[in-house]
DNA sequence: TATTATTTTGCATACGCTTGCAAATACTTT
DNA sequence: AAAGTATTTGCAAGCGTATGCAAAATAATA
């Protein structure tokens, strides 16, 4: 029962070479003969020996560790490209070490603190903030960080989001296009980047055509505080007959409200768009009009900058926006006739 | 620009002491006096010092990581799992390692060998299976291995799942008492114990109350797949006036079909039931009758177990059954009165 | 075959930290 | 104040690996 750590150098007395011949069979790089691979392959496996990651990643300084934080797990769309990324990483030979940003947990501050113990390579930042003084920090250690889905006025970092001003103008386009005269909007939370760009991009559009938005309430990203958003602005003196929600999950709770609460139809009485088209916002019992974020490719922008960061350190950051669909479906009017 | 690590080294000159004082300084159970402490934090922050804690778990040989193997992410149950689990775990000092057991990549057990590669301290499985070669080989490393919603037999790890049998019968005794007669099952993927104990105690059940299933598709936890099983299942020539599908996932896809596709009043027509109890069954627009698992007290026994075999190697393996409850919701007819 | 160019190999060191041990210091006790 | 006890401290070794360097082995060339 006694646990026997094998090591290199037990591989090396095994394959009768030195420790040094194992570890540059096993390291990508480096050179050995045909035959002393041969001789200590054949003892790895009889050993079951795989090298020390962690020992490497003293020596080397890099751990193919990428840290992740996240929050809003509960919102589909990042469960979605967690996977995304830690399966495309897995394939570049790094791993994923989460960190949950979550109410419970102390400021994100803390968290990446935590992260930089583990030596990572590298930070994604998932729909969360940073502090300017932590990203000095960060930068200080040459260890990048690359914002996932926010933005922040702060050159010091990349970041991948979907073109969110683009898509709310889209949004608007399609309503005006609709023929909606009371066009309302539920905001997220107001802290982060892409509620203002969506909300921006779709006041703008709307300023444009000469409309203004009939209503607007604070969602802030989550459900219950959508649900009474939606109560409030619905039972209102003029109820909107479009609403933009700023993220597909909130539009399920806005559309509940909307219908089995109030009894209103979708979309004859008012129409819903979304934002994120997760998946069940294609299910026929939502049946969401929204704009998509392309996940995979913001993902794969991702993955691809933060790379590039790792092996040439003096990577300048970026500012990269994906323009995202809007996806047609059935809880937006198109026509400009009105069911009585 | 030159990126320089700040090691306890530096931290020892500039406050005078030696290398092993900081060290002891920032271990847990060491002991240091009052006066080398304060010089030493006072040194440490003014240098941004933080312990390497990769080289500390080279030495120590607890790399305080725990690995986790997830598939599946597209069911909501998981990454609320992965949540808290990540979440608690943090509490505890510990982090998480993801490794995506998905489609893409290869087999589990490379999945796991990669996983040991960092000399994890545990190993937490959601929703996989091992195969037992592998499984020896964890346990000749000592890394702990814990089944998470999976149960194997195989006594070498623990598991934890929620009582899936008593699950299964508690439904068919609510179908049953609802007077339905033609009782259908839609099976998950017929691999897993989940699966196979949910259709296990709900077959039994039946059989006690003399009867049996009327119908039976599968659906492999998929969706699409359990849209087909739908389909075929409610095109035939008597249908079922009941089904319980194996996950809340695929009941969604089964809804959408029977009320979207084929036209059919839930419950007046067909009652659903499902098996997971995740956000979106509570949802107004599905409002389906089905089993809780108890995420929580589910994550909160992993933990403690997996923390228990970490801390004492010799604790025995153990299989954790958690009852849930049946969460009735409008899904279900309860009443024998048919609609007509 | 002798000579040079090339590849392979082992030695030794370093990565940043923890920890047993013994020396040094601080605190008690009579 | 001296002896004894408890606590703190520095030294040095080692965790498992990668890698520069020089020596050894091999291949290429004349």
């Amino acid at each position: 029962m006694v646990t026997k750590k094998i090591t290199s150098l037990e591989v090396a007395k095994l394959a009768g070479v030195s420790q040094s011949a194992v570890s540059r069979v096993f390291t990508p790089g480096a050179s050995a003969s045909k035959k002393t691979e041969e001789k200590v392959r054949k003892a790895a496996t009889e050993l079951d020996y795989r090298p020390n990651v962690l020992a490497r990643s003293l020596i080397t300084g890099r751990s193919r560790i990428i840290g992740l934080v996240v929050a809003h797990l509960d919102n589909y769309f990042y469960p979605e490209a967690l996977e995304l990324i830690s399966n495309s990483l897995q394939k570049k030979g790094y791993h994923v070490l989460v960190f949950m940003a979550s109410k419970t947990a102390g400021s994100i501050d803390d968290v990446v603190d935590e992260i930089l113990d583990y030596q990572v390579d590298g930070i994604i930042l998932a729909s969360v903030a940073i502090s300017s003084n932590l990203a000095s920090r960060c930068n200080a250690r040459g260890v990048p960080v690359i914002l996932f889905n926010r933005s922040q006025d702060d050159d010091r970092f990349s970041a991948i989001t979907s073109d969110n001003i683009l898509g709310g103008q889209k949004v608007a386009r399609l309503l005006i296009a609709g023929g909606h005269k009371r066009i309302a909007y539920i905001a997220g939370w107001e802290g982060a980047s892409t509620q203002r760009d969506r909300e921006a991009g779709f006041v703008e559009e709307l300023k444009q055509h000469g409309m203004s938005l009939h209503a607007r309430e604070v969602g802030n990203f989550i459900q219950d505080e959508a649900r009474q958003a939606a109560r409030k602005m619905f039972t209102a003196n003029e109820i909107p007959d479009a609403v933009f929600v700023a993220s597909d999950d909130m539009s399920f709770a806005v559309m509940d409200v909307i219908r089995f609460e109030l009894g209103l139809k979708i979309p004859e009485q008012v129409s819903v768009v979304g934002y994120d088209d997760v998946p069940v916002s294609s299910w026929p019992a939502y049946d969401l009009t929204t704009v998509r974020q392309p996940a995979n490719r913001m993902v794969a922008e991702t993955i691809s900058m933060i790379l590039e960061c790792i092996e040439n350190k003096k990577t300048k950051p970026r500012q990269i926006k994906i323009d995202g669909p809007l996806i047609m479906r059935g809880s937006t009017r198109i026509s400009t006739k009105l069911s009585k």
